[in-house]
DNA sequence: AGCAATAATGACAACGTTGTCAATTGTTCT
DNA sequence: AGAACAATTGACAACGTTGTCATTATTGCT
């Protein structure tokens, strides 16, 4: 393994300016950073973490905030956290809990970098505010809109579910029912704001009765489902807010007798692991949390001048699965 | 932060001393060890893994062998894994192929401390014939066979088995349909023997055609349900081998328009997210993957001398939920 | 008791990096 | 051109631990 020592050789200067170079400090000529970072990269130079941890003060701790009834939804962010903070040689520190004392101990502690909360902590506003307090950065995740003084990390929620709806719409379905999320949490409102965006675009109608309050989880999936089965007018598709929701949907379909996709086509939100482990599997919309994550966790590690009330969106795709088919024409 | 200096001097040895102390190295006093052991404790002292992965040439990689069609499997191993790393200050290393040229490249890196198998690789006879030509340590997950050199990690599926279906017995249940996991792997086999065993010692016969063959995934448990809900002598309960399959019976249950568990209680295997994402929650087994994991991480990070054939077997627990009721008395 | 062999302990360098401060080079101004 | 100042670079210590080797204490034996 080379160390910087190798590399301050062979760019001809001392290993000093080598750790400047590699650290990004100002008041480096030019010409000498790029001498040096051309020999880091003929060496294939990698930072020993272990060095570096142990020399710095730096603080390397990074506090995460979760609490989500989705075990699966906790489960991958805590991995790409992880797998982030691993990466940049940092701890972690998980944290259910989120009250003033728990966030003030956390923020209080020279060790902390800063904070990544998830929703709904993202927009709990107390939160942000204890948060504010302390000047340590923090990073909120699925959530759009910029506040306080932190970076705000999401997809177009708004977006992706105008596109999912397209496509049902596409397939020849009319009447579409929409099952919202736990009304906590930002997500929930551009979820159905692209939904309804769709259907007027398309110049079909929207009808109250086909929208109904989920909270996320599979039961409320399930019972949101029956009720929208139980109408004189039943949609020919459903769209779950998430996959949660949606694999709910699937049992309340199979409990009335019908076909997925043949007599009602499905789509959830997320591309979490119950959409997969599901018949048929479900045509959904994939966020990649370890993207997120990944991210949150390099803002933090590599802070730069500018991280106040910014906005990052990432990539969304649609997951064509088996839980969708063609309208009955009926 | 205490270091192993400010121990020794509360200790008045030298920090060497300390240093073997804390590494559990030989040729040190009883008295003198226990003094430093005290010291420590009275301090709170953690070791600094940056100075020592920094100094020590010991390798720090633990490379981990996990290919299983359940995502929310491989979630948990992977989060306990890294866990664990972080906690002794190791690095992890994913790999989902297991051919002999991937293994061979791992084993020869003097990095690597050792491997984790994870099922069905625990079992693959390849696999642990490559393993055993190079002397790198490594441990098997869920699987009670000890082979080769590793350690073996499991619990004791056929008495988890067996309790769980004396559980349904004791609510009335006379005929209960089984569905047996994926043939790979070592756990189908126990699971089925703690079910027959059950079966037996309570007086009630075992019915070949109430047994039927599943793959551990969700479709796999949906069709072999719908097969045992459509034989004249129908089962009053279903045991499935883990929770992805009974997520399938739930399913199958619901289109045949049968509640649960009013006229059909249904029991899974692991306790993994599913069993609380579907509704009704079910009951099932505990096994903690997260336990099983960190202990095997621990086994390799700390190498004691006799880790050969080794096993260990870990608790279990009994679950309750809503999935399961009295039987029908027909 | 005296000697050799062995067990137990200690002194000190070294790991690869960052922090501190000193030395050198470049720039601006008169 | 020379002084004053800023920008750039370098020398070297330090972080907390383990590795190597030297030193001291203990044990077993005659």
């Amino acid at each position: 393994m080379p160390t910087i020592i190798d590399i301050a050789k062979k760019a001809g200067v001392s290993f000093k300016t080598v750790s400047r170079v590699l650290n990004e400090e100002v008041n480096v000529r030019p010409a000498t950073r790029q001498k040096v970072l051309d020999a880091a990269k003929v060496l294939n130079y990698k930072t020993n973490t272990s060095a570096r941890n142990l020399r710095s003060k730096r603080p390397k701790v990074i506090a995460l905030l979760i609490n989500n009834p989705s075990q699966s939804y906790t489960q991958s962010v805590q991995l790409g956290a992880l797998l982030g903070c691993q990466k940049y040689g940092l701890f972690l520190s998980l944290h259910t809990k989120y009250d003033k004392k728990t966030i003030a101990s956390l923020a209080s502690n020279a060790e902390t970098i800063g904070f990544i909360l998830t929703p709904p902590i993202s927009d709990n506003k107390k939160v942000l505010e204890t948060l504010s307090n302390f000047r340590k950065p923090f990073v909120r995740l699925g959530t759009e809109h910029p506040k306080a003084d932190g970076t705000s990390i999401c997809i177009n929620d708004r977006q992706a579910s105008y596109k999912i709806t397209e496509y049902l719409i596409s397939l020849g379905h009319k009447h579409i029912g929409f099952i919202k999320g736990h009304v906590d949490y930002e997500t929930t409102t551009h979820r159905l704001l692209g939904y309804q965006e769709a259907l007027k675009a398309n110049g079909l109608i929207i009808t109250n009765e086909l929208i109904t309050q989920g909270d996320f989880s599979y039961a409320s999936g399930l019972v949101s489902t029956e009720r929208l089965l139980s109408l004189t007018k039943k949609p020919s598709a459903i769209f779950a807010s998430n996959d949660e929701m949606a694999a709910g949907a699937l049992a309340a379909a199979y409990k009335k007798g019908l076909r997925v996709p043949d007599s009602l086509s499905i789509v959830g939100f997320d591309d979490s692991p119950i959409a997969m482990a599901v018949y048929p599997q479900l045509t959904t919309v994939r966020q990649s949390l370890s993207d997120m994550i990944e991210k949150a966790v390099e803002i933090l590690a590599k802070p730069q001048t500018d991280n106040k009330n910014k906005i990052v969106i990432l990539d969304h795709a649609l997951v064509l699965r088996d839980s969708t088919g063609p309208a009955l024409d009926t």
